[in-house]
DNA sequence: TGTTTCAACGTTAACGTTAACTTTTTACCT
DNA sequence: AGGTAAAAAGTTAACGTTAACGTTGAAACA
């Protein structure tokens, strides 16, 4: 009298439907040898036809491994992690794997959580953004031995495997160029305190340059990019008076330069602006942008490659340094150096 | 002599360290009824120390469900999608969800091949962008009676909920106002043909108001929003005489903007331009956009609520419209109307 | 004192798949 | 035909967890 509940059918199902062992189903649907072509094309007709769908819980349990590979992110709101998600992508894809992606808002709890979460998947690898993260994210990572990579950041000693760019040593590009067209007193526009520690690297690298004649500012975030640089930029102008501005990235940049017109200032005689990563907009804008270039689909591209052969065993060097490229723009210019 | 293969212990090992039944594990780590509170502290504490890891593959097998949402979305280099997302997510988190998300690049086999690969985990529910899916894709999500949410477009008809906006109209909103301030000679631009049905349900809203006057433009999609925009721009002003473009997004609209003055025509005197979504750019640009605003976070946040009604068995409206607003800006003029 | 009740545990049998064997069938020789 | 190798198929036992019962013991009551 027990009726058992109607649900999806499993692999039993459709090898009573089909008249065989449920293992032939099995080879059937995972293409490997050991069933005729005759047999697997008609099973495979069957279970199409029932609307059989593998179940990839169980199918994980009897291999103890999924083929998952585990992304951690600040957020969604910026093309440079896109860049590098997408590069990833295709190499992952192309490799069999599906990749999940989850986003911190640059908090170290929330990486850990999503670690923790994503390790109960057993995944094949996990990405994570930076060098910096919690002890127990570490800890975890390490005593699991799962193949990780750290990248966008470099270091030189990774959890496991780094491909990345030096921030400092792109902050210290960006400082040089503008200190030999003769610029004094820069100004940097980055997001709030603490939250980004790129922005604080990078800031290191200004400050190498120029010593400590920097000024940071901070911002909001619930804001776009545009507007954290117009806001940001505003505060630098009302506090000191500075002959250059670097920003974040290109559209922080963007919205300084509103500000700075906002104020009458004109881009490049009274003020310079530098941006950063080399985003879309710096292409189209009139004044073309003074920018870092930023090799975010190498990067993923590179990384994905290494963690692949991490995953099939093949050795891979750890770590991994890409770097940042000036492109000189109209926000720039030479100053006049004798005064 | 057979020596077990050393890995992430499992509930067993646990049970043993412990000296307790699997089962009573089992109740401590999920914070169920039927341990005292002195074990499953002790509990606890073991299970950290020995750095067991739950094993989601198999909880997910016994309970024949995931608290797991899939959601599908264009692409990466969108804050739209950003937006919509964040909004979601917050929802599920509090729930107790884990999202994962895939990009199909506006491709159908793409989404189709998300939705196949979801589904063999068990999902509590589907996320879809848009109203437009393969036929397979319908009704491997109907036969399954996964709850389904489709969403940025709306639909009378979904496959099971549905919560966005009408593209169709938010193009008439912003054809009727141009039209009211006496512009006759409309152009849009937009992304490659086809990809983007938003875009040519947008375009029929506009040719809805101005007939068939309106000139749509392709671009490649390899570069960003702003140089499609751009390029988008520079075809319509060279083939056609437009009064005012109007854009995919705010984006285009920007390189719109920049390809117009190096044609050497002035915003608004000489050509009107619309934009679409109210991104973060429109808000600092000197010269304020005229745009389209798009309940995004809204429309995130009303969607996961009901998706989450649906999953618990609450009747929810199946399918919800919410209104696109006109942002009048400086880069539209009332025109010159005894000509 | 014996009975009842209930919290705190333990046992057993799934959940759906695959690895590792074993058995059957087919194809190919001589 | 008989023998053999290889291909095709079937059987069994995990994989790690939870639902659904079953058991125990101690407190509460008449």
């Amino acid at each position: 009298m027990v009726r058992k509940r109607k649900s999806t059918p499993t692999i039993h199902d459709v090898a009573k439907a089909a008249g065989v062992s449920l293992m032939t189903v099995s080879r059937a649907m995972r293409g490997v040898d050991g069933v005729s072509e005759r047999r697997r094309a008609e099973i495979l007709r069957i279970a199409q036809k029932m609307n059989y769908t593998p179940n990839s819980a169980a199918r994980s349990l009897a291999v103890t491994n999924a083929d998952l590979i585990g992304i951690s992110i600040p957020n969604l709101f910026n093309d440079v992690f896109a860049d590098i998600i997408l590069a990833m992508r295709r190499t992952f894809q192309r490799a069999g794997f599906s990749t999940v992606i989850d986003t911190t808002d640059f908090s170290h709890d929330a990486e850990e959580a999503f670690v923790e979460r994503l390790l109960t998947w057993r995944p094949s690898a996990v990405i994570l953004t930076g060098t910096d993260h919690s002890e127990r994210t570490i800890q975890m990572l390490k005593s699991t031995r799962v193949p990780t990579l750290e990248t966008w950041d470099h270091t030189a000693d990774p959890i496991d495997l780094s491909v990345g760019m030096d921030h400092a040593s792109a902050g210290m590009v960006a400082a040089e160029y503008v200190r030999d067209l003769g610029y004094k007193r820069p100004a940097f526009v980055c997001a709030a305190k603490g939250k980004d520690t790129r922005a604080e690297k990078r800031l290191e690298g200004l400050r190498a340059v120029f010593h400590d004649s920097v000024i940071p500012v901070g911002r909001s975030d619930d804001a776009s990019a545009f507007e954290q640089g117009f806001n940001g930029c505003k505060q630098v102008l009302d506090a000191h008076a500075p002959d250059v501005i670097l920003f974040l990235n290109d559209h922080y940049a963007y919205g300084g330069m509103m500000a700075c017109q906002e104020a009458g200032l004109r881009i490049p005689e009274d003020i310079g602006i530098v941006g950063f990563n080399n985003l879309g907009l710096a292409r189209v804008m009139r004044q073309t942008m003074t920018t870092v270039s930023t090799p975010r689909r190498e990067m993923g591209a590179v990384g994905a490659q290494h963690l692949l052969a991490r995953i099939n065993g093949v050795a891979a060097p750890r770590s991994h340094c890409l770097p940042a490229r000036m492109i000189p723009g109209a926000t720039t210019i030479l100053q006049d150096t004798d005064q």
